[in-house]
RNA sequence: GGCGAUAUCGUCUAAAGGUUAGGACGGAGCCCUCUCAAGGCUCAAAUCCGGGUUCGAGUCCCGGUAUCGCUACCA
């Protein structure tokens, strides 16, 4: 038996939804692992239930993976365009007599299990839904079905004695007794597989070593594992990551706001901050360290340190990620990203990038320590990059109440507006000689300054925001501000 | 209902039978301070319950409970 020497994963999106958390986060570990282990990392869509497909979506999710910079090395493959490989593997199961034609009709089956869903809890004592009589037909009936044409599924024939085990990185051996396992449909009647079938198909067809999914597929992994042997390969290695939660603790979906990764690099969420969260929910280094970046991830990725329990996305400690990767990049990493954040808002000017890039980093730097988000740069900070801002009306209510104001920021306005230097100390100076000379505390000019030029009680110290904005928008700003002060 | 999995601070987790059960987010407080952050320091906060095994159990075994998953011609 050879195996390649180098393992091979895959990532198996249904294109009936966005990419969510959930998904990234699988997607992610499998990347994770194949760059560990200098593997290949496959992309495949699982489009064959076209009642609920929607093909459109396709783009968006490879678009949320190469957001998050999960790169795939091969693929994306398309189940819907390999239909023939899973008809030819139906029939050869058929002929072995590993599966059997059933002509039981859909209809009749979702009605069945309905009621089973819906028992009283009085007498919730529903009987099993009995194994599939087709299995049974003899071959003179099977012949008259063939001849009427009636539409048929191709079933698995489940062994009804034994165990099936295999082996799972995660979660260790387990062992399913065969009687459990019922005769699942491979083949739809519509000539479409079932996902059973198509998964074992492929995976073996791209000889995909390492099976990392969700744990909601644990157990009808010993499905699979059956078809594996009917289709005389070996099976690969399994690895179930726990799921993700909401906060109360039920399978995180939209009802728990965001979760799609689309909308977090809309918020203004870094990749890197995102990998590295989505890293650390449901799997540890097996130490204390938390800020990994992704090649650090890559290097101390094992799938024995995944955690066998359900985990709950913490969004606040997502925010915490992503401003800690705020402040630490090196500012020539970050600048892209406040860029792309400001042209999405409209607020860019190309001359940012030329000769008042020094300008636009020092910027940022300065704005950078109280930011939690990219979109933090066109909200709050917005008045650092357009004239174009508004006065908050907290800000306004908490440091412009003292009466003596309007006369304190015209004659600042003045006082400024008169100096040779634009400096630090300058404005420093001019600031509390003024406050001195007007018997005023110097907090009282500086807070209701702060708002007057930026519109925000938050904000970087004042006088580093004066240079930054410069003497003229200074001047102007606080001459404005006289306006909205009186109204 | 059946089958299975899981169970450490509110949350994410560490502790490969022996620690005052550690760290991080969040919370509270202090320092810093021109606002807001960041940063530093401090505090509160957990082994689901009950039985075993063992000199010794968060760790191993059994039972209970809770939660989650599967039980589709969804994936």
């Amino acid at each position: 038996m050879t195996l390649d020497p180098k393992p091979r994963v895959r990532f198996a999106p249904s294109p009936t939804g966005y990419l969510h958390v959930g998904g990234a986060r699988t997607a992610l570990f499998n990347w994770l692992f194949a760059r560990h282990e200098g593997g290949t990392f496959i992309l495949r869509i699982e489009d064959t239930d076209v009642e609920r497909n929607r093909p459109e979506l396709v783009e968006g999710i490879l678009e949320g993976l190469r957001w998050l910079g999960v790169e795939w090395d091969e693929g994306p493959y398309f189940q819907s365009q390999r239909l023939e490989m899973y008809r030819a593997a139906a029939e050869k199961l058929l002929k072995s007599g590993a599966a059997f034609p059933c002509y039981c009709s859909a209809v009749q089956y979702t009605g069945a299990d309905a009621a089973v869903e819906e028992g009283e809890e009085g007498e919730g004592k529903v009987a099993r839904s009995a194994p599939c009589p087709c299995r049974e037909l003899t071959p003179a009936k099977r012949e008259s079905k063939m001849r009427e044409g009636a539409p048929y599924a191709i079933r698995f024939a489940a062994p009804r004695a034994g165990a099936t085990h295999f082996e799972d990185a995660v979660f260790g051996p387990r062992e399913v007794q065969n009687g459990e396992i019922e005769d699942f449909v491979l083949l739809r009647s519509s000539g479409l597989p079932t996902y059973q079938l198509s998964v074992v198909v492929d995976d073996i067809d791209m000889r995909i070593s390492h099976i990392i999914r969700g744990a909601d597929h644990l157990s009808n992994t010993p499905k699979q594992v059956l078809l594996y042997h009917a289709l005389a390969a070996p099976p690969p290695i399994f690895a179930h990551v726990p799921l993700i939660l909401g906060p109360d603790r039920t399978r995180l979906s939209k009802r728990h706001g965001a979760t799609s990764v689309g909308l977090y690099a809309q918020e203004g969420f870094l990749p890197e901050a995102f990998r590295n969260f989505l890293a650390l929910l449901g799997w540890s280094a097996g130490n204390d360290e938390e800020f990994l970046r992704t090649s650090e991830l890559i290097s101390r990725f094992s799938l024995s340190g995944v955690s066998r329990t359900n985990g709950i996305f913490d969004r606040t400690k997502l925010e915490w990620f992503n401003s800690q990767y705020l402040q630490k990049l090196p500012i020539e990493d970050l600048l892209p990203y406040v860029k792309a954040e400001l042209q999405r808002s409209g607020l860019w000017q190309s001359s940012w990038d030329n000769e008042q890039r020094e300008w636009f980093a020092h910027t940022v730097d300065l704005l950078r320590p109280r930011t939690r988000l990219l979109s933090d740069f066109s909200t709050w900070a917005r008045a650092f990059f357009s004239d174009d801002f508004d006065y908050d009306a907290d800000a306004r209510a908490k440091f412009w109440k003292d009466a003596k104001l309007p006369e304190l920021l015209a004659k600042l306005a003045d006082a400024l507006d008169a100096l040779p230097e634009w400096n630090h100390d300058a404005c420093d100076h001019a600031l509390r000689t003024l406050a001195a000379a007007e018997g005023a505390k110097a907090g009282l000019l500086i807070n209701a300054t702060r708002v007057a030029i930026v519109g925000r009680a938050v904000a970087p110290p004042l006088f580093e925001t004066m240079l930054v904005l410069g003497k003229s928008r200074v001047v102007s700003r606080l001459r404005r501000a006289l306006t909205a002060l009186a109204a």
